[in-house]
DNA sequence: GTCTATAATCTGATAGAC
DNA sequence: GTCTATCAGATTATAGAC
């Protein structure tokens, strides 16, 4: 069962998105270097290379896997017997996927403008998807005369950046714990489309 | 009447400022040059020091000059005349103001990593003088019984996020003039907050 | 006030040894 | 698969001429 010397594909490759997607969090895009991603793993610069064609494909690949992940987790969420109920899943389902992958929902508004304008389309072409979602959601409760939404597409821009807001100053431990806010936010968005 | 040769100290701070916020808020700040922003001005990279102790300092300065402007512009807002008022009139301020900022809106929430310790200190407390604005006009309706709000901090946050959303989506010219979007939020906040 | 020149360091990426 | 060494160029910031 003795390993190679220094093989490691199957755990680096991993590593590197790791420590890529906490290193982009915290400093920016542009501030960290391929030597800082290759000290945070504990390999030298040169060995990234085998993982990764160049730095923007590391940053694509992880904005990339966040969103098919983030459209990945909302379809296996159950749908609401009704409009209303379809909505409030939504709500605790954003808070609480986001919650668990602040870095990447970060990554994801921040670092955009990083990448070449193919990889861009592709990941507003997903995330145009998940708000399509929430559209859906909204449209049909206002046909059910469930919802009082004068613009569904103003509602859905509002519901979600309100929502995704929460990851800018939740901690856990704090004030108030994750359920709890969920339904403040979703008592907030029940009103705010009149059902 | 005649200047002293490549003398314009008068005009070239500010032509400096406007300069770095256009490409700070276009590729980050990390990711310009300080040559760059010289090359936009259209002086020699060592002539910014003249201006700027160093890159930072430039970007606190940034920062720093929307926050308090931001303040001083919410100070001359007319109040209401009760809290349903008071808030329709900070809605309205806040998408009318940021629609006009959108590039310091943009770093003050983007690039906040980049200063040091003591000056994010500054901005957070502006930002959060800000807020406790907000915050006031929601907790004088909830004591009027003009509003219902589970959590007037939750709902400020809700709120804020909400309204700041919409400089990532709106453009001049769209489907929708800022009058409108101005009044389709404030349906929304005003139900959301229970007015 | 602006310029040129430069110091000292870091950058992304590659080649080739092991 | 990882390492070392390296390329060619960019980086912030400063010194000193004009």
């Amino acid at each position: 069962m003795a390993r190679k010397t220094g093989s490691h594909s199957d755990i680096t490759g991993p590593r590197i998105r790791a420590e890529a997607q906490r290193l982009f969090a915290r400093h920016g895009f542009a501030a960290v270097s391929m030597r800082q991603i290759a000290a945070a793993v504990g390999v030298q610069a040169g060995a990234l290379y085998l993982y990764t064609p160049d730095k923007e494909a590391l940053l694509f690949d992880l904005l990339n896997s966040h969103m098919e992940e983030l459209l990945a987790a909302w379809a296996t969420e159950p749908r609401g017997v009704g409009p209303r109920e379809g909505l409030e899943i939504f709500v605790r389902f954003h808070i609480r996927f986001n919650l668990t992958r602040a870095e990447a929902v970060f990554l994801s508004y921040m670092e955009l403008r990083n990448l070449n304008p193919e990889n861009f389309a592709v990941i507003e072409g997903l995330r145009k998807r998940y708000e399509t979602e929430l559209e859906a959601l909204l449209k049909a409760g206002q046909e059910a005369n469930a919802f009082l939404v004068p613009d569904t597409k103003l509602a859905t821009m509002a519901i979600i950046a309100m929502l995704t807001g929460v990851n800018t100053w939740f901690r856990e431990g704090g004030r108030l714990s994750r359920e709890t806010v969920e339904t403040i936010y979703w008592d907030m968005v029940r009103k705010a489309v009149g059902a």
